[in-house]
DNA sequence: TCTGATTGGTTAAACGATTGAAGATATTAT
DNA sequence: ATAATATCTTCAATCGTTTAACCAATCAGA
């Protein structure tokens, strides 16, 4: 690969003179430039990047901590950032925990996974990033693993604490609009299959419903409220008890696409038509939504969104040293098929 | 961050010092590098990633090209790249070129396909990586696109040409084995809908379909073939012309997931039993295979393995500039459920 | 004609490591 | 006592850039 000092010495000039001419630092004759630039292309010259950011402090990348790129939601902000990334100028630096959501809980236990998202974070930050984005699923207090850093980060999907600047989506308000949407097409007595009891999605959803049925005046029985694991079983077992009610729901509200195709598979097993005697809807839009029997009406995650705004905040973080945290919530969609 | 030279003040030695204590390049007395130790630790020094890098000439960064990270089994391909380079100390930095399935052809011909990976191509090298990994979806002719790289090149799932070395898996042999699983549970009257007709993976597994069928004595009729264009529609469309002939299969093999959702579906409305009536086997493995009703039997594809694989032959490549190219194929495994 | 500003270019010191060659000291052989 | 050798440590160049400080030449104004 050409040096620039070759060049220079091509064109007949300093170092120095080529760096201003190809960085515009400076005010270079139109004669001096033309050589210099000839002389680039003569030589194909491509500027050493590991010199420039050794010098400037600034190596344009950013790292992308996943902790797991196998999760659909993961892949598509990762596809989000490194696109938006990518359009600016900045390389992406992936570095993945490998953190199966089976796995996880038991990591928490022996701390491992702390030590696991530590090594991740201290291996970016040695690799000179000049940014980190940090896509996690699942929100817990992690506050004092990140507190020290110096280094510019933001939280995609997950949010971090109120310190911290986080891009991600409500899950409040999109089960909200849900059962808006629900009532809007009829129904008064709505299901909830809910998520495990205690985990942070679960609660927050479960307030959305609860909210949207006061306003539009319905009431939502305890017996309505079932607690499912987020598995596929789950979903078939919450389902069966459901159907076991003297007063049948008239719609099942699954707070993922799993337990609602339990549920589905329940249901037609039944003899219930969907959604003639009784609609079903979900969360997350994942593949298998679009190919059930009927197509299930569930909510679409604005996962690559989410990525691109990460993507432009971090950006936003390096040029501005922002000091206050910023926070964005974005809306999700309601995916509109046969189901209900 | 703290510096080389600050610890060799600290310590009361010279920089060289200190790299040779850190590098074992040099022998150094025991106390010396005591002291040197001790002076690392007590201003928590870190080496420049940077500053090595250029002076050494190696990065220790692999580039990982992608069409597009969100299909399934390129996020897979990703983990194991991923987790394998950096067990060996490597960091991934990776480049979408965001190329959806459907845009795919579009791009082929006005050429700006071409012109996108290039671009990734030379980004990555611009990044200084040692070596990279291109995970290709399609088989197409791209040779002289990678021809005149210096940098150590593997393709991962997707097979280069005769000059390069590639990781992927076989469509003929896993197309075989399904047709042999097929057989072994009593099945004569296999039909296939295969995914587009010219396309190579078509090809292949049709291949390794009419071979084991000849091998056990069966034919497998014209009529039998029909061909879609791996979309769940063509899955429908291919079923409906399977269950017009005179003369049904007792089981059909689709060449993916989504074709053979499709032909379940159909045979579930025209209340063909599945398994008992007609049984059914996809291609693929995805997530939808496992929640499909029956659940289907497919054929899983090695892509974490291939990852793996992928990522230590670039690593051997740097290590060793190997000369002769490498090929290695994985074999799949089949996905027994209820459908067959 | 002299002063001060402007223009176009160069010099040389960083950035933070590695490493061959050389220097200093201690040890051994003659 | 001197030379030769072995052991430890340092010097200084190098990787390929950027950039503050400097210099030389031209030009404008009084």
């Amino acid at each position: 690969m050409a040096t620039m000092r070759e060049v220079a010495i091509l064109a007949g000039v300093s170092t120095a003179t080529v760096s201003h001419v190809i960085n515009g630092s400076k005010k270079i004759s139109a004669e001096t430039t033309e050589r210099v630039l000839q002389a680039v292309s003569q030589v194909n010259y491509k500027p050493n990047t590991l010199a420039k950011s050794l010098r400037m402090g600034q190596t344009h990348t950013i790292g992308v901590l996943v902790e797991d790129i196998r999760g659909l939601p993961v892949a598509s902000i990762v596809s989000g950032i490194s696109e938006t990334l990518s359009r600016s100028g900045y390389k992406t630096i992936l570095h993945d925990l490998h953190l199966l959501e089976k796995l996880y809980n038991q990591y928490e236990q022996i701390g491992a996974y702390r030590q696991r998202i530590n090594d991740g974070l201290s291996l970016l930050q040695s690799a000179n990033v000049d940014g980190i984005i940090y896509v996690a699923m699942h929100d817990r207090h992690l506050d004092y693993l990140f507190d020290e850093m110096e280094t510019p980060l933001v939280f995609a999907y997950s949010h971090g604490t109120e310190k911290d600047t986080y891009v991600t989506y409500s899950n409040r308000d999109s089960a909200a609009d849900m059962i808006r949407f629900l009532i809007s097409k009829g129904h008064e007595r709505i299901a909830v299959i809910a998520g495990h009891p205690h985990s942070y999605p679960t609660a927050q959803r479960l307030l959305g419903i609860q909210m949207a049925m006061q306003q539009a005046g319905l009431s939502l029985p305890q017996e309505y409220i079932r607690y499912g694991d987020w598995e596929y079983e789950s979903g078939i077992a919450q389902t069966r008890e459901l159907l076991k009610l003297p007063v049948r729901p008239t719609a099942i509200f699954a707070m993922n696409d799993l337990m609602a195709a339990g549920c589905m598979a329940v249901l037609t097993s039944y003899g219930c038509r969907i959604p003639e005697d009784i609609a079903v809807a979900g969360f997350d839009n994942r593949e298998i939504a679009a190919y059930l029997q009927p197509p299930l009406t569930t909510i679409g995650l604005p996962t690559t969104q989410i990525g691109v705004q990460a993507a432009l905040h971090i950006i936003d973080m390096i040029n501005n040293q922002r000091v206050h945290p910023a926070r964005e919530i974005i809306p999700c969609s309601i995916i509109e098929r046969a189901s209900v």
